[in-house]
RNA sequence: CGCGGAGUAGAGCAGUGGUAGCUCAUCAGGCUCAUAACCUGAAAGUCGGAGUGUUCAAAUCCUCCCUCCGCAACCA
């Protein structure tokens, strides 16, 4: 096990909001950062914008703004974005910022003197209203422009190429001695029999048909050409090639330290292949893994723009609050595969798990240590009751499933595992019957036993998904009575840490939501998109 | 033959070789500490179809077919 972790999401394009999609995927990556913190390693989380390109030029002219003005405007929306689901990002990263910029330059100037880069000429379908080139999928049979619908024609531009022939070898060899580099395991097929066996094109790393990019020193005309640009983003904010490389040493030239990348689908292809080249190229380490998740469905189609199925995060979390958006996306949608979202599965999923089976256990457990106790937490006692040590193994259990789930990004599972506990809790109730043993005074042993046992069961599981319910977690931990300041992870496993707590019932954790309403409610958000 | 994913109980999903599972819904029962909650039990699947394919053993591996979806154009 490494000591220390680097891991980043995609640094997103600000052409237009940020939508629940990107949503899901920095919030996964945002616990998994919060486990590892919580488990006491460091763990240094980046986000970023990739604000270049021709389409934000051609935005910004059509809101009447500047580039710049343009990006600056739609990123605002992304630090809010980030604040209120509660992200936790050590740095976010922007490729206009010259800290990026000027290393994005002497990485070109590098690859350009050791030959991994040429200029050549790049052909393609040119629209000339839209002044845009178009590959052969995106012009189609009828060589139509995708954007305007008009006709296009072939055209030459110069260009620079990065030389992928260079290090096509190596990066098969170093696909087959890191297994888990790329996960699930399907996409490094997909990246073997689609891209690399047919044979890997150059990529082109330039343009010269729009100015909105990192110019190149050595040839101003050409701007560097989004994923030279984009990708380096992951060592350029950790201030590699800049005058302080502190942080890189550290997060990345350190072998006790493990990199991980969150990516979506739609860009594996440059993860997988092109990344790990172009870290080659400058004589770096790879990262240890490329972790690709699923897309996040509205009912069995794509959430689109067209569609008006677009789901704004923002009115979700103002209504439900951070940790039920944040706890729907980690358990409804296996982390690694594809998922949904619609109003029906989000309000049931709060309702059954949150609400149901977490926070009616914290409530009913609270009201009988109330009732039984005056409020205080029993001396845990061993195991009076035939049940005791069953409760007591299943949660060690879970607590070993639990952590190596999360360990190898199996999120998904890994909150399934806590959730095992709070079910067992809740089936414990009914088999010690504590009603039952508070009106027989020689039983009262037994019942402190239960109580203990329900607290402590209870303690564990907000622990475990602190880093998913980065609220209602300490709200759990108050109702308890412990101590904010005085806790940490490694109390779980001490039976005895809740001895002669004071609990306080406090609001219900999660109100059960009305169905009908709710979903009503969260239909219209969605149409209101349209 | 473009690439990829999916097809498992009424619905939504998990499950990659070893007696078919989970959540919800349904029905019956229990309990009363609790948020009409919780607990127990039942009914419900020939795991898309085909193959006298591989194997001691297949939802799981192989071959073929069918259907749906995503990518290929806004979009993680």
């Amino acid at each position: 096990m490494k000591k220390r972790f680097y891991i980043t999401t995609p640094i997103y394009y600000p052409s237009a909001k940020l939508h629940i999609g990107h949503a899901y995927c920095t919030v996964l990556t945002d616990i998994f950062a919060r486990y590892k913190r919580l488990r006491g390693f460091e763990c240094y989380f980046l986000t970023g914008a990739d604000e270049h390109g021709q389409k934000i030029e051609k935005n910004a002219a059509l809101a009447g703004k500047t580039p710049q003005e343009f990006v600056d405007g739609i990123v605002e929306g992304f630090y809010k974005l980030w604040d209120l689901l509660k992200i936790s990002n050590n740095d976010f990263i922007r490729t206009t910022q010259t800290r990026h910029t000027e290393v994005v330059q002497k990485i070109f100037s590098k690859m350009l003197e050791q030959g991994d880069i040429y200029l050549s000429k790049y052909k393609g379908w040119y629209c000339t209203p839209c002044e845009s080139f178009w590959t052969d999928t995106q012009v189609g049979p009828d060589h139509i422009c995708p954007d305007c619908g008009r006709p296009v024609q072939v055209a030459e531009e110069e260009a620079y190429f990065f030389k992928t022939q260079n290090y096509v070898d190596s990066l098969m060899k170093f696909y087959d001695e890191n297994p888990k580099f790329l996960t699930p395991e399907s996409r490094k097929n997909e990246m073997i029999n689609t891209f690399i066996k047919p044979g890997l094109d150059d990529l082109c790393v330039s343009r010269t048909s729009f100015s909105w990019g990192i110019p190149i020193l050595e040839n101003p005309k050409h701007v560097i050409y989004v994923w030279l640009d984009a990708l380096t983003n992951y060592i350029t904010a950790l201030g590699y090639g800049s005058g302080n490389e502190s942080l890189f040493k550290k997060f990345w030239e350190d072998d006790e330290t493990e990199i991980i990348h969150i990516l979506g689908a739609d860009i594996t292809r440059f993860h997988a292949i092109y990344w790990p080249m172009f870290l080659e190229s400058l004589g770096l380490r790879k990262p240890d893994r490329e972790f690709v998740h699923g897309l996040l469905m509205m009912k069995d189609s794509k959430m689109s723009k067209s569609k008006g199925n677009v789901v704004d995060p923002f009115p979700l979390v103002e209504k439900y609050g951070v940790d039920a958006l944040r706890y729907y996306l980690a358990r409804e949608v296996t982390f690694g595969q594809d998922g949904s979202f619609t109003p029906e599965l989000f309000v049931e999923r709060i309702n059954m798990d949150l609400a149901n089976s977490l926070g009616n256990l914290l409530n009913r457990t609270v009201s009988m240590i109330n009732k039984y106790f005056g409020g205080e937490i029993p001396q845990y006692l061993g195991k009076k009751t035939a049940f005791d040590g069953e409760l007591e193994s299943l949660i060690d259990l879970s607590i070993k499933r639990y952590e190596s789930f999360m360990d190898d990004l199996k999120i998904t599972e890994g909150i399934t595992a806590v959730m095992d506990i709070v079910a067992r809790a809740n089936k414990y109730i009914d088999e010690t019957t504590p009603w039952a043993l508070a009106k027989d005074e020689d039983k009262k042993e037994e019942l402190a036993s239960v109580m203990n046992h329900l607290a402590r069961a209870i303690f564990v599981s907000g622990m475990l998904l602190k880093p998913v319910l980065v609220n209602a977690s300490d709200l759990l931990f108050a109702q308890l009575g412990i101590n904010l300041e005085k806790v940490s992870y490694d109390d779980i496993f001490n039976p005895s840490f809740l001895d002669r707590k004071v609990v306080n019932k406090g609001e219900q954790l999660f109100p059960r939501l009305d169905n009908e309403v709710e979903i009503a409610y969260i239909a219209s958000l969605m149409n209101g998109n349209k």
